[in-house]
DNA sequence: CTTTTGGTTCAAAATATACAGAACTAAAAT
DNA sequence: ATTTTAGTTCTGTATATTTTGAACCAAAAG
């Protein structure tokens, strides 16, 4: 796939994005690839190709994107090919889940603030001052998104 | 410094939670013994000898806490230790930024739909509903905020 | 002026991760 | 029946990360 200079800068910076989230290098550029293809539907070959990695490295990064939620395939009968999309529709999801990350400290620091001595007066507020607004959030996000669906309507 | 099973446990969970956020394992099991600890302050080697890390790992990853900015250090008079202690006041800007990360990403969507090609129409208007939705919690999770710190008033 | 304290810095070792290349497989095409 | 397609799986290697240990340093203590 011929991709402008441009698409390929725009590759690396969504690939360096999620590999900040933990994923490898060839699977964030993958979906950066995903992103920026003109087709939303792709095959093994044109990933393999277009991005320069290895069949091993695209079956592997694939896969991990498929089980992990962000990519899905499709395919045609009398075709044998998969063809690979993001699943954009996805989004709510993985935000929701991103959100749930930050969330579910909460559970961590109230088993903190269990196991500590109440001495360290200052700290312990502090602690359940944090513990709070977690909560807070986790009810009030889901919300968020209620009203933001609401107001486009 | 003594700890019981159940906090040296405390310590790795949370260490495991620093590290998914890309910190180094020992400075994730760093910030978990902040947690822990009774005592909200502590010394170089006080946490050297807890966790069983050489002096250098302690060094690096102290030095690294407190530029990233969850540890601070504060120092007495007449005693030439430094005392290393959780900037949990800090919970609202560490948070702000976890948040940020995410939102972030918005403007490498934008690139992305300048890029793209008017095509894939089903594909770019889910883009611009995500980007949507990110540019909406930009402007209501500073407001969350707020509304959190009246209701406690 | 020598030793101790409270670290820092550097080189090297240990470990973990990511990737390539080759061998493999099952289904379809020739 | 053989070849091609569309991948998968399994080493091995390259690379990056994390940690240690040892040397070093400046300030304070003896």
């Amino acid at each position: 796939m011929a991709l402008t200079e441009h698409k390929k800068a725009l590759i690396e910076k969504i690939g360096i994005f999620y590999e900040k989230l933990g994923m490898q290098p060839a699977a964030g550029r993958i979906m950066g690839l995903m992103f920026v293809a003109d087709r939303p539907e792709l095959t093994f070959d044109e990933i393999r190709e277009t991005l320069n990695i290895s069949k091993s490295a695209t079956s592997t990064a694939l896969n991990l994107l498929i089980e992990t939620g962000p990519v899905e395939y499709i395919t045609f009968a009398g075709d044998r090919k998969r063809y690979f999309k993001l699943k954009t529709s996805n989004w709510r999801d993985s935000l929701a889940q991103r959100f749930n990350n930050i969330i579910n400290f909460k559970s961590l620091l109230i088993e903190v603030l269990e196991a500590r001595s109440d001495k360290a007066t200052e700290f312990n507020s502090c602690l359940t001052e944090f513990i709070d607004f977690l909560e807070y959030l986790q009810h009030e996000l889901p919300l968020l998104l209620k009203k933001w669906e609401e107001s486009r309507k």
